[in-house]
DNA sequence: GTATTCTGG
DNA sequence: TTCTACCAGAATACG
């Protein structure tokens, strides 16, 4: 969004004054924005409108008015010649010289939203657009214009930390070793391992380079043999954590205000999630116990606010079993029971008492690969356990959920059909391999049938949510405020004297933002920080 | 610029 | 027989 502006604004502003500007233009945008029928004027906002409708097409000027107007804009090379270090910029020419272009994009506009509009009607994704991805603009650019408080001085000194901590992870690889070499480069880490050490005579390679495979999980299957793999993951561990969110995320912290503000793109991803960057923060470590304390720097805005948590639980099983309705599944949620031990109880036929961790942690897995459509092998591979034991429990799944296989047997033909699968709200995934005569695309685009509606339904469900509890908090003249997404999560800025009302109001939004029959479960948590709030 | 790896949901 | 789980951003090595 910032940038958007920032770049019609020929760099005339800084980040905060495009900002400002931003939040200006979109919410008068935004006023003129009516529902289909309303007999407002309907305001197409044609970045989103070409996203929903024409996704395969490129969202610039050009692509668009070729595609829809079957028309070729002056370019704006013609004005200011072609890229490079000799370009003009426009506000060097005299306005008659601009006039014709600047009035062609306008006119241009206008046609191509005229079109779109239609789209939108065409393909049933109108309400989507007008009741969803419209309002849901102001509400990022809130969010983006609050930015979260980091607390860089915590950052430094887990730095300090780490920074020892790779030194000494790397003298011992090389003591191990017998000799130095650089453990950054995967290619000299796979002929240390497979080469000089012997690790796996069968070790994999990749496929692009036939280097040896040197990820996480080949090592990990690996550390049993030899001292020097574990200390190359904790290495890497701390590598990646000082790189990426010790040295590069203090840089991100906007001066002035002392936080950092993401940029959220509504209009990129297929399945209609929002994209984070300039930082990303969809991606803040938490699954190690090091990786986590990155999120203690992530706090409250001052002394009258806390950090507040909310996330769906398990959300896209939910919607698993709500698309299916398979009524097992159904079963399990209503009861509250914890789906991967009562898939464990299916799957093995054993009784609750039955259920030991390693059968749970192979049926969350499979749980989880279900909703990408996985194979056998795609099984057998992530559990390391042999084919068929991967196809067996496969089976065994599909005829305790006998829904679910009737779900992807039915999706999957959808797509076939139509070309395209849909969401709760019929946002649309064209699949343009669907019917690919090559096999191995055509099951990846199948996959992409039966995750899709799944992954964009609980993006559409936490979407609705966002435009509700933006709503409720200006309505009520409340304090808190919105700050992060991160797909399944939303995160605050509490204020203390909202300590009750808050988390009650945003957990009553985000349970019934659409109707579900399957219970839909938020879990809240406070804190003085993101960590804490989990 | 591409490949590899790691971070998240 | 082959190739394998969905959606991403970002850092680093290497040619």
């Amino acid at each position: 969004m910032i940038d958007f502006f920032k770049d019609s604004l020929a760099g005339q502003v800084d980040d905060q004054q495009a900002l400002a500007v931003g939040v200006a233009l979109q919410k008068d945008l935004l006023l003129l924005t009516g529902g289909p029928g309303t007999g407002k004027t309907r305001t197409i906002v044609t970045m989103l409108a070409a996203h929903l409708s024409l996704p395969g097409v490129r969202r610039t000027m050009d692509a668009l008015a070729a595609a829809l107007l079957d028309y070729a804009p002056i370019g704006i090379e013609s004005l200011i010649g072609e890229r490079g270090k000799d370009q003009k910029s426009l506000s060097d020419l005299p306005v008659e010289a601009v006039a014709d272009y600047a009035v062609e994009d306008a006119d241009i506009t206008l046609q191509m939203a005229t079109k779109l509009a239609t789209k939108l009607d065409e393909t049933g994704q109108a309400r989507l657009f007008y009741e969803e991805e419209c309002p849901l603009i102001p509400v990022l650019v809130d969010m983006e214009f609050e930015g979260i408080r980091m607390d860089v001085d915590s950052l430094s000194s887990l730095s300090s930390y780490i920074q020892e901590q790779i030194g000494g992870a790397r003298g011992r690889v090389f003591e191990l070793a017998g000799e130095e070499f650089d453990i950054d480069s995967p290619r000299q880490v796979g002929h240390m391992l497979f080469e000089k050490l012997q690790l796996d005579p069968n070790a994999r390679r990749t496929a692009k380079t036939g280097q040896y495979q040197t990820t996480e999980q080949v090592l990990q299957r690996l550390a049993a043999r030899h001292e020097i793999v574990e200390r190359i993951l904790y290495y890497r561990t701390c590598t990646k954590l000082q790189s990426v969110y010790l040295d590069q995320l203090p840089n991100t912290r906007f001066e002035k205000t002392g936080r950092v503000h993401t940029q959220y793109e509504q209009a990129v991803i297929a399945t209609g999630r929002l994209q984070s960057h300039n930082p990303n923060l969809q991606t803040i470590p938490i699954r190690t116990e090091l990786g986590r304390r990155i999120r203690e720097a992530f706090v409250p805005r001052d002394q009258n606010h806390l950090i507040l948590a909310a996330d769906y639980s398990q959300v896209e099983l939910r919607i698993a079993a709500e698309l299916s309705n398979d009524e097992s599944l159904i079963e399990t949620f209503r009861r509250g029971e914890d789906v991967h031990a009562t898939t464990a109880m299916k799957v093995y036929g054993v009784d609750a008492d039955g259920v030991t961790a390693e059968m749970r942690r192979k049926a969350k897995v499979v749980n989880f690969g279900i909703i990408y459509g996985i194979s056998a092998f795609g099984l057998a591979d992530r559990l390391n356990i042999p084919r068929a034991e991967g196809a067996d429990l496969i089976d065994g799944y599909l005829n305790s959920y006998p829904g679910i296989r009737e779900y992807m047997d039915r999706t999957i033909a959808f797509a076939h059909e139509h070309g395209f699968v849909e969401t709760m709200t019929g946002r649309r995934r064209y699949l343009r391999n669907i019917n690919s005569a090559n096999g191995t695309t055509r099951r990846s685009e199948e996959r992409n049938a039966i995750n899709s509606p799944i992954q964009g339904s609980g993006a559409d469900l936490i979407k609705l949510a966002m435009i509700r509890i933006s709503r409720e908090l200006h309505e009520r003249g409340m304090m808190t405020k919105m700050l992060l997404q991160v797909h399944d999560e939303l995160v605050f800025d509490l204020h203390r004297d909202e300590e009750r009302e808050a988390p009650e109001m945003i957990e009553q939004a985000m349970q019934t933002a659409l109707p579900f029959k399957v219970p839909i479960v938020v879990e809240t948590g406070i804190g003085e920080n993101w960590l804490e709030a989990h």
